[in-house]
DNA sequence: GATGAATGAGCCTTCATTCAT
DNA sequence: TATGAATGAAGGCTCATTCAT
């Protein structure tokens, strides 16, 4: 009984977390970050102006967690459309990885706009509390070991951090500005010069 | 006579817009872009609030503005470099070329901070009306024309772009965050990874 | 059975409301009345906030329930002290009361500075409901009958209140603002003068 | 031509700081200082809220100056009233000063109340920098050195030192708590008290 | 009695921009 | 050109208080 009632507001907290989450993220998406004001966040939300400040410090705090939230949400999918599909070896595999989710950010513009250069990698940044994340911290080991190359595993793990760089880098500057082409122009180049990389 | 004071004039205007410039550039440096009120800029530069104004359309348009100039100071100064050394073929030349960037900006986090990702390769802005520009943009030609690989002169476009963006993304990872790792061990990795592209 | 229940839940509620004001207490003390929100209190005292309203209208009400605690703890330690000694004639004993006190607070100046001037001489608030205090109303008379001084009762009275405004008033400066001096150099004159007052 | 028009800006200035001085003050007096907003302060001044902040750096900054302000006018006024008259003695005039001042805020409670006991006796603040003040200084050293008593030149400070603050809490509680009397009570038995401590 | 999530009025403060001088 | 006082919208944030559980 007592569990239960718990247990109801404990959900019922979590609803508005997620509420002002969500609102937070149509916002920032649509109107940008500085120009969204913590007033409409909550008013979106359908809460109070304290509430907000009940579950985030300040906006940099929401922002935070938001694109945390939204690049593990883009990863976890990429994970799962990859691990459905078979493929020739462990780089083209990553390739595919890669592809996926430049084409995903490709049809979501906005969203990149507002993830910025500020797409985390998710398993790169050092979030050990969050239970989330375990399967992607598992996807990445997954990568790492079955790469067939001439880099230590120190050098490795460096070598993909770039990668990663380079792909949101530049990836946003393509998308967003077209520049230096289109990505449909760009991307192919891109993934070559990776494969290029991974096999020397 | 009347030239003589239109010139003065110009020369005074010159100063305080420099002044400005000067100041903006020291406190956005030390205390951010967003936590500097013009307020402070113009008590700085020891200019009224109002001649701020005159010169600037507004806090963004003065930060584009210094952007470019430190931008173009740094890449200025690497070609300088470039220019005084003999090198055994133009890739080598165009590594010590970005060598020098990186190391440039090691010393000088706090400027890197500043200028964020936002650090313009210069030639790849559309800017045709500046006229400082034009032996940077002779500098990116003399590149472009001198490498001897099998891209085709739109790729190379395309690859050096990449390669630009990689080097700013990275190099400001690891330089302000140590990820992957600090720049000294980054650095190798990094320019040897480059070679590998443009030497196929 | 229903009276060792009830005899419980009472000291029960009696803890909680120790609690706060302990809490309350050591916050006001430390950092300010203004500063203190009631969240802390809640917090430090480890009840939930509604709780509080079930034993304090608000802030104010704590407060003045805390002042009149404090200021009354330390009067009952003077009488106490008082009553162990032997003393010449009534004005002494009054003065070493008055010296027991001021040499208190000298001790616990962050007390002092929560007390403010607000500080209650306790015989003086008209405080009938409290039953703690009837020793100290009895302490009180025998101060105002043993004077012997050419004042009429009902002058003797408004002295003394002159006295104790004078001592808080100035030791509050003293201690607090080390003005017109340290508490060491004003004390044996603010004594002697009312040594003075009383005996004319 | 400048000047005049730098004097006008000046005069202008002045203006402002004092219809906010005047605002805030009858603010102050009627719905006390935490109760009164800024932006009550500024509607009632007629100027922008921004205005405010130009001039004061926050609700105690102006409340300060505007203690130290009243302070000093009803210090003033005594002393001028002193001036015109003839006294027996030294002591009979420093009487007259004090009661002045008594009757002074018995008439303006509210007043009083604002003033609560930071009643500041000016001369005793260390402003040196106040020009306004320099008349009042004099005025003290009058006082001092003409009062013909045993107390050396030190102890003499600290005792009108402990006159003034015995007068500030005693009308102070006489006036707004009818404690222990009502002002027309305790007044005679004040000065009474005083001219016992200065004539011994 | 006890809880603590939710409230939302209310406050302070900043700052880009204007405009009379 | 240059000034800098004035503006006031805008926004962030706090906190005493309530009330369903």
């Amino acid at each position: 009984m007592l569990l239960r009632k718990e247990g109801r507001r404990a959900q019922k907290k979590l609803i508005k977390e997620n509420k002002l989450l969500d609102a937070a993220y149509h916002l920032f998406v649509e109107k940008g970050i500085t120009a969204t004001a913590i007033d409409e966040i909550v008013k979106k939300a359908g809460v109070a102006k304290g509430t907000f400040y009940l579950y985030f410090k300040d906006k940099e705090d929401i922002l935070e967690k938001l694109i945390l939230k939204k690049s593990s949400e883009i990863v976890k999918k990429a994970l799962q459309e990859v691990s459905n599909k078979e493929f020739p070896s462990p780089v083209d595999k990553f390739l595919f990885f890669l592809e996926y989710i430049i084409d995903y950010l490709s049809k979501n513009r906005m969203l990149f706009r507002f993830l910025k250069k500020d797409f985390s990698w998710v398993f790169y940044k050092k979030i050990t509390e969050n239970d989330q994340l375990v399967e992607i911290k598992k996807a990445k080991e997954m990568f790492l070991k079955n790469f067939n190359t001439n880099y230590s595993q120190e050098e490795l793990e460096m070598v993909i951090f770039m990668i990663l760089e380079l792909v949101s880098s530049l990836t946003y500057s393509s998308i967003v500005n077209s520049e230096p082409a289109p990505i449909e122009k760009v991307k192919p180049l891109l993934l070559s010069t990776i494969r290029k990389i991974l096999e020397n």
